[in-house]
RNA sequence: GGUAUCGUGGCCGAGUGGUUAGGCACAGGUCUGCAAAACCUGCUACAGCGGUUCGAAUCCGCUCGAUACCUCCA
């Protein structure tokens, strides 16, 4: 597929509408993600958005882009509320080295990532692991002027930056400068050693007995959390790229200050497309851990949680994340969880038996039915969805408007040369794209594994069951039903056969 | 308190000036040895109050409610 052929719409937030994507070099895209902060296991809020840019960058590929995804590990400069670095307070609290804890969770982010079946990014830079290309770019702050130190830390300056580039800082979250000031909170405007409460620090000299820090013209010190994203866009992707994203809680500061050190550093913005994902609710509230509104993805899977009544597969669970638009706010209950199962399962049966369909290509007569023009239109319409904003349920709705003329095709309720054979082949390609290219889902209905062996034998199973019905032997048909029932498959019979699917 | 986003039928959730979103649930029907599934039909809404318009769920205003953010060694 060729990229020019189309035109893509992306929300920016930098300017709160949709504009067409235009790419710096045609073809190619660039797109930075913040990744996690590996202090603690892996927030299922996070999962939303690392699953939403997933299928933004599965989409890219899709429709022809090369695209370089970078999506960067926080292990070190986030600090927590009372000030102490995150990575360093969790491992106090465990009695780990701060590495040991970045490991374990980072290994921890990954496998839960594997099994919502993302990909992987191009590169997952670490944060610790570029203090030099930090460094560089406090220096270059500090020579252009933006920045300036005490004590061994570096500020950076936010009024004289706006003051000399208006318009600049606060445009993405939608802030004034001084509206902000005016209306913080009065027990956030504690004194210290900045000379402005606007500023915000890039570089921090450690307190004794730190162990995560690092040598600098400053101070033995560690860099500021806004930093290392500006830093590693920068190095990876360039001073100026296509799309940045992450949640919207980082909107502000994090988002507005990267803007403002990139500027700083190098007088340019850092990206042209700024896409937010919205917030994931449970129960119509945000999770909130002290008021016990919250729920991790492994409770989630296994159903060990008041909030819900059952356990729902991962694929599930993504699917879910599917029904909704990335930019909307999601509600997480057990109604709406179980609506996400029931549809995810019928979606993958329906693809099940599309792709065991053949054509009719004997009783075709080349001409183009009011079907083939339906569902050539439904799956036009799958595509402009994805291409207005990746708008997964409006993609999702018209495979469910197609797939219904799979099964009437199954159920013979429609003749087969109502279909034309090359628009049946074009409906098997575009429901494999979506389901598995571009939303990533698995068919967690089949068992994987094992080298075919329980395909073969349920087809085993399957044929005698079918011989036994030929004879109206009910009694032989009916224990091999309930029976696999009672081993979690179902078996249901229709005009052109049986088919099975497992419940999961 | 400020800013932003949002408020859609029994539930979840698209749409955003005139046209059936979709899924789930529910009711009736078709098919089927029975069951399940599938298909068909029905239920059919846009927080409240005003305004703009030939026409508004969609635009504007107010009210109510929800969510997020509001850095200052996050």
């Amino acid at each position: 597929m060729n990229t020019t052929d189309r035109s893509l719409k992306l929300y920016n937030t930098l300017s709160g509408k949709k504009e067409e994507f235009q790419p710096i070099v045609p073809g190619h895209a660039g797109m930075y993600v913040c990744g996690p902060t590996v202090y603690y296991n892996v927030h299922l809020g996070n999962c939303r958005t690392f699953v939403s840019f997933d299928i933004i960058y599965r989409y890219l590929m899709h429709i022809g882009y090369k695209v370089r995804y970078v999506r960067n590990i926080t292990d070190v400069g986030h600090l927590s509320d009372d000030g102490e670095d995150r990575m360093a307070k969790g491992a106090r609290v465990a009695q780990l080295e701060p590495m040991e804890v970045a490991q374990k969770y980072t290994v921890d982010f990954h496998e839960m990532m594997r099994i919502f079946n993302t990909l992987p990014p191009s590169i997952e830079p670490r944060a610790t692991g570029h203090i030099p290309e930090q460094i560089e770019m406090v220096q270059d702050i500090l020579k252009r002027g933006y920045a300036y130190e005490r004590n061994g830390s570096v500020y950076f300056n936010v009024r004289k930056f706006d003051q000399e580039n208006p318009g600049v800082y606060g445009k993405l979250s939608g802030r004034v400068l001084d509206e902000l000031l005016a209306e913080s909170r009065d027990n956030l405007k504690s004194q210290d050693e900045k000379d402005d409460p606007a500023d915000f620090a890039i570089w921090m000299k450690g307190r004794p007995g730190d162990i995560m820090v690092w040598k600098s013209p400053w101070s033995v010190g560690f860099p500021g959390w806004h930093l290392e994203c500006s830093a590693m866009s920068t190095k990876y992707l360039g001073q100026t790229f296509d799309i940045h994203g992450g949640g919207n809680d980082l909107k502000f500061p994090h988002h507005e200050n990267e803007v403002a050190q990139n500027h700083g550093a190098c007088g340019c913005a850092p990206a042209r497309y700024w896409l937010h994902t919205n917030m994931l609710l449970l129960n119509s509230k945000k999770m909130s851990k002290s008021e016990g509104n919250t729920i991790s993805p492994t409770e989630l899977f296994s159903g060990d949680s008041p909030h819900i009544s059952k356990g729902y597969s991962p694929m599930v669970v993504k699917f879910f994340m599917l029904m909704a638009h990335y930019r909307s706010t999601l509600d997480i209950n057990d109604d709406a969880l179980q609506a996400a199962e029931k549809g995810y399962r019928k979606l993958m049966e329906t693809n099940k038996i599309l792709q065991k369909m053949t054509p009719d290509a004997d009783n075709y007569d080349g001409s183009e039915s009011d079907t083939d023009r339906e569902i050539l239109a439904l799956i036009d319409q799958a595509y402009s969805g994805m291409d207005d904003d990746f708008n997964t349920a409006i993609a999702l709705a018209s495979l469910n408007e197609a797939g219904s003329y799979v099964h009437k095709l199954a159920n013979q309720q429609l003749a087969a040369p109502e279909v034309s054979p090359w628009v049946l082949e074009r409906l098997k390609t575009v429901f494999n794209a979506f389901i598995f290219d571009i939303f990533g889902l698995l068919d967690d209905t089949e068992t994987a594994g094992d080298n075919g062996a329980v395909e073969g034998l349920m087809n085993l199973i399957l044929d005698i069951r079918a011989a036994a019905r030929a004879q109206k032997d009910w009694a032989t048909s009916d224990k091999i039903r309930d029976g696999l029932a009672a081993a979690g498959i179902a078996v249901k019979d229709g005009k052109e056969g049986t088919v099975w699917v497992k419940q999961v």
